[in-house]
DNA sequence: TGTACATCAGTGAACGCGCGTTCACTGATGTAC
DNA sequence: TGTACATCAGTGAACGCGCGTTCACTGATGTAC
């Protein structure tokens, strides 16, 4: 069957976006090449006539990844005074309905130590993602000077990646609640 | 060849103690049974005379490297005077040496991700062991109460946990130490 | 004390399995005449 | 307008590889007589 030239667009998307949620859902190595096909509907033998390998799949998988949560923070954040923007991101970022949905979360969240551990290969890649995101949130961050919104963006951000990574590692919903509702606390009662 | 019941108990520690190792560094998706056993200087044929299954070794390395830490940071905090012994744990957490170097650090650093979607089997044991952890840390968390120890505990914990993640994925070491000490500041001055 | 046997940690070939990747093929649709 | 051909997304068998696990075997040492 051929297709237009948009359909092969949209199944390609389709692919990445599918991949995306497994990445963050299970994990760097915890996608095969046949699951996120079949999420997508096809067979495993077509994946080369949109991907050129699977780091090509992972890196694109990544960069929706962040531009989801950048996205999601970036609306959250719409209405906001600035100055109190963070604030929204820091309760936004540490709400339960994404600490339970990693598949919609941070990538960082999810992953943070599978992308420390990468290949040189796709390393560089990652880390501009990195400073691409940190980019994105800065305008958010508390602080006068570029290098005060930075220093925030880094001790925001470690505070609440590792809050979700401890709550999602907790086993009932009410420990969860605590972690991430103590964190939420301590992180708005600090600038 | 046979060996004494100490013998084998000694072989039986040198492979938890290089898989421990090996699963910080490289993740729990990222030890093979025949690259563990090489390490101890066995060939992977004789794996199943010391453990059950991978999983069983793998829960054993989990432990031993929490009681690697716990016994990092309680030795740190030795000389503290009590009510200072936290901040001695936070400068040990997140000196450059633990950082740059993953297979001694903490399991939770190295790999909460991975927990957090461990299979079902073995969520119950790791979940005890981040337990026990908190227990062990707790007598030395800031706080008059044991609700604000605890408190105090998941706060310092997730923020430490976040830092080191991100600056292992940054790639120079000048970033890696710009974002470490920012959070040391930040928390020295949160307590 | 010396000898025959039992034990069992360790070896390495073999297994079944899932994976990333390749490839000959299919067949619906676009294009050339 | 109708027909022959080219295109190329998608299929599914096949590949080589690394993995966890099994198993018949080895041979140094402990034990029984």
């Amino acid at each position: 069957m051929r297709y237009s030239p948009e359909h092969k667009l949209e199944i390609r998307r389709k692919i990445v976006k599918d991949a995306s949620r497994r990445v963050r859902a299970e994990g760097l190595t915890g996608v095969a090449v046949g699951a996120v096909m079949k999420d997508a509907g096809l067979t495993h033998g077509g994946f080369y006539k949109h991907f050129e390998s699977k780091d090509d799949l992972l890196l694109e998988s990544l960069r929706e990844g962040f531009r989801e949560i950048e996205d999601t923070l970036a609306h959250a954040v719409e209405k906001s005074p600035p100055g109190e923007a963070w604030k929204e991101i820091v309760k936004t970022y540490l709400s339960l309905e994404l600490c339970e949905h990693p598949e919609r979360g941070c990538p960082l969240a999810a992953l943070s130590p599978d992308l420390a551990r990468a290949e040189t290969r796709i390393k560089p890649q990652i880390v501009a993602e990195l400073v691409n995101y940190k980019g994105r949130m800065l305008p958010f961050m508390p602080g006068r000077r570029t290098a005060d919104k930075e220093r925030a963006f880094f001790v925001i951000f470690s505070t609440m990646i590792g809050a979700i990574q401890i709550a999602r590692v907790l086993p009932d919903r009410a420990m969860r609640e605590k972690v991430l509702a103590g964190t939420k606390d301590f992180l708005l009662r600090s600038f």
